[in-house]
DNA sequence: ACAAAACGCTACGGCACCGTATCGTTGCGA
DNA sequence: TCGCAACGATACGGTGCCGTAGCGTTTTGT
């Protein structure tokens, strides 16, 4: 034993779990292959196709590995707490491993319904958490009650996204301290 | 002659150009074949590659010829100069066939510089027609000019990217309006 | 009307990949 | 220590795709 509670299997399946997240982000999900997986992660075949049953259900695995919860905080200051939590939900999606294999994770969601769900679940769940947070500013009396949440999180979640996505520029503290303070001074009550 | 100045060669190219950009949107980038290419559009492989060299080629023009400019508009108000330009920006960009070749291109151009270098151009082309806008507007004195016009249009594209691109709804008239008037109520001066 | 250019058709070599199968080897638990 | 389960290595058939080539047919321009 190497590990706590880490059998063999586990550790050969998490490694190839880990070469197919980062072979993705290199060269997409079409051209990363099953041989190419093989060959990095020292991990024949023939045990790749042991543990999942073909390459799609590889990838959703994979992905779905890479998932991770943002943290929600509490701090009292609702800018804080947004800019916290906006910082870390960019940093989480849209860097590392699971950043890089975003864009051709959607891509191919377009076309594989099993992806299609994953992506989904990913972006609602930080959808929600971002949620969260805003409800409780309202509950709290620092947001009017009228506030349109849905339309709030959109545009808190959207210049992040368009900054990462389509500019490709990277998402600083600057950035999203700027947008929240902008979208707050159009809301907060005096 | 069937058309004004058309010869048969170029209706042949335009031909294989339109349906490389359909099969591109239904299958994605990687998936669609030269094969698939000449059997829809009833051009034959060898007529393809005497008009494209190689397969990237090829769907680096289909994309090209996809492009289309969005309309200034100028109607003296702010609130429908934005409306519309956004509006007629986000249907351009992501309906019809750009729309759906548009993730798989982001994609892919992760990988091809060419594709990368049309992708931006494209996104650039949109920023420069809404930053003229809006700058038209710090101008006029509809807007102060102390205004980060970079973030403001950033958080004008932003939300109805991600709308589209990651919760893949459709962007209304409404939302469009929702925004602007969301932002102008944050900075207009009183 | 007649060359030249452009096209359609078919076939081909080469390659990369998927998923399966076989068999020898290693690790792991009882 | 012994036996089974998991792994490694390799090979294989099948498929899809790229890009080229040869050759007959249609279109174009003059």
């Amino acid at each position: 034993m190497q590990d706590v509670a880490t059998s063999r299997s586990e550790r050969v399946r998490d490694l190839v779990l880990q070469t197919t997240a980062d072979l993705v982000a290199e060269v997409g999900v079409e051209r990363a292959s099953i041989d190419e997986i093989a060959s990095r992660s020292g991990v024949a075949k023939s045990t790749i196709y042991r543990h999942f049953a073909t390459k799609p259900d590889l990838v959703v695995e994979a992905a779905h590995a890479c998932m991770s919860l943002p943290v929600v905080s509490d701090t009292g200051s609702l800018r804080n707490d947004l800019i916290q939590c906006f910082s870390g939900m960019t940093k989480a999606s849209y860097e590392g491993r699971l950043g890089g294999m975003m864009l051709s994770l959607m891509d191919a969601a377009q076309r594989d319904p099993e992806l299609a769900g994953l992506v989904r679940a990913m972006h609602e769940q930080k959808r929600l958490v971002a949620t969260t947070v805003v409800k409780r500013a309202v509950e709290r009396g620092d947001l009017p009650a009228e506030l349109d949440i849905d339309l709030f999180v959109t545009m808190l979640s959207g210049p992040l996204v368009y900054t990462k996505l389509v500019r490709r520029e990277r998402v600083t503290e600057e950035l999203v301290a700027a947008v929240v303070d902008r979208l707050l001074g159009s809301v907060t009550v005096p």
